[in-house]
DNA sequence: CGTGTTATTGACTTCATTCAAATTAGGTGG
DNA sequence: CCACCTAATTTGAATGAAGTCAATAACACG
């Protein structure tokens, strides 16, 4: 077995599991129009997977995964969401994945748009939903690019890539999730991106930090030759 | 919008016709406001990564692969289009795959819709484009799924029950597309497909005719065990 | 400072790939 | 209809990249 993120069993379990551990601290909104802001713990649980979708969610502050697991355990996470970014979009009324924050977060809930009227509506909520579904699209397959033919160190390189084309600072990337997270949205064993995050930095590609949740992009030049 | 002539002189056009082996065989459109028909041979490329996106396609017979390449030559299929399914929606204005017919495949092309407009706009085209690029969405990130945690067996057994789902006769599945590009599809290898299937037959799960491009599904139920 | 959690490292195994060869299907021209 | 040819597929044997199992190390937090 893969590499298997314990979280108890099926989607109706784990919605349950969800009421009782999850800490969703709701707050007024700051215009009801504008959706409605909420705050989650580290780990908790935002949505679960068979949960009735009723709300699309933009990041405020933090993190948050999207995954889904098979029936012995082995999870695959979808994709990171990071502040600016739209998750939660679906075509029919229920999720297909859950969704928890990686750290403390802050999500603005809006309520959900009928597909119907999304076509309908001419707005600039309805075209950011519109905007925010290709763009998960335009992700998606390039994430099938990199599952179906890269090697791990060519996921690693590319994935180091990405997050710091999104949240670095000069140069400097602060990984708000895991080993663990990172290996199951890359299709990799934990193991393997600790080993591969070692192998760069002895070739001197990356610098990791005592604390082992920042990362510092020395050469992107070879990584970008790495990540093809 | 379509109009007869619209074909003649566009982009998409020469620049498929500037490639050896397509053979773009223009007809008179049923209806100029509906698109115009477009029969491609075998292996013939409909458009390319990186061309202009002028148009998006529907399925009208045959069947489409699109597919990325990376630089030494692996090259990952996306998603097999078959009759009816919309391909070639894009974002950007290029096309970010390659699309090539997998027979003879005759497709319908109309003139691309700016997103903008397609957010503005209700009609039923409109519509249709957002479903399309909702189950695009939707089968990219089933398909991550399986190429990031499914091994071997289990994504042969998720890729015969998804085609008998579309394109089955009473349990027999004809593969309108080679072993390489079932495995470039599955990120596999085309031994490993072969295999894969020498193994379910023995199983007695399928049975695989002589001539190798149709498979009759014996035991679905087994099939959906192994997929998960 | 302990304690629990997360990450790293090492040794060994395994599943899928690679390399190589044999077999089969399907088209072509006699 | 058959012999021949080419491309596609299957099969076998050996290799290798990533996984598994196990132990250690490094943090983070109370």
């Amino acid at each position: 077995m893969q590499t298997a993120f314990a979280t108890a069993g099926n989607a109706i379990a784990s919605a349950a599991v969800r009421r009782a551990y999850s800490q969703p601290i709701p707050r007024a909104p700051e215009s009801p129009a504008l959706g409605s802001t909420r705050t989650f713990a580290k780990g908790a649980e935002i949505f679960a997977e068979g949960d009735r979708a009723a709300f699309l969610y933009k990041v405020a502050s933090g993190a948050v995964r999207t995954s889904k697991l098979l029936s012995d355990g082995r999870r695959q996470i979808d994709a990171f969401h990071l502040p600016g970014d739209i998750f939660g979009i679906e075509a029919g009324d229920e999720h297909r994945f859950s969704a928890e924050a990686l750290g403390e977060t802050t999500v603005i809930a809006y309520r959900r748009w009928r597909l119907e009227n999304l076509a309908a509506n001419d707005s600039v909520a309805t075209r950011q939903v519109v905007t925010a579904t290709m763009r998960a699209l335009e992700r998606a397959q390039s994430h099938i690019l990199l599952l179906g033919r890269k090697n791990a160190m060519e996921r690693i390189a590319a994935f180091l890539l990405d997050l710091a084309g999104r949240i670095s600072e000069n140069g400097q990337v602060d990984l708000p999730m895991s080993r663990i997270d990172i290996a199951d949205y890359l299709g990799l064993t934990i193991e393997t991106v600790s080993r591969s995050l070692t192998q760069l930095e002895r070739q001197g590609t990356i610098e990791v930090p005592a604390h082992r949740r920042s990362i510092v992009l020395r050469d992107t030049g070879a990584l970008q030759r790495l990540a093809d």
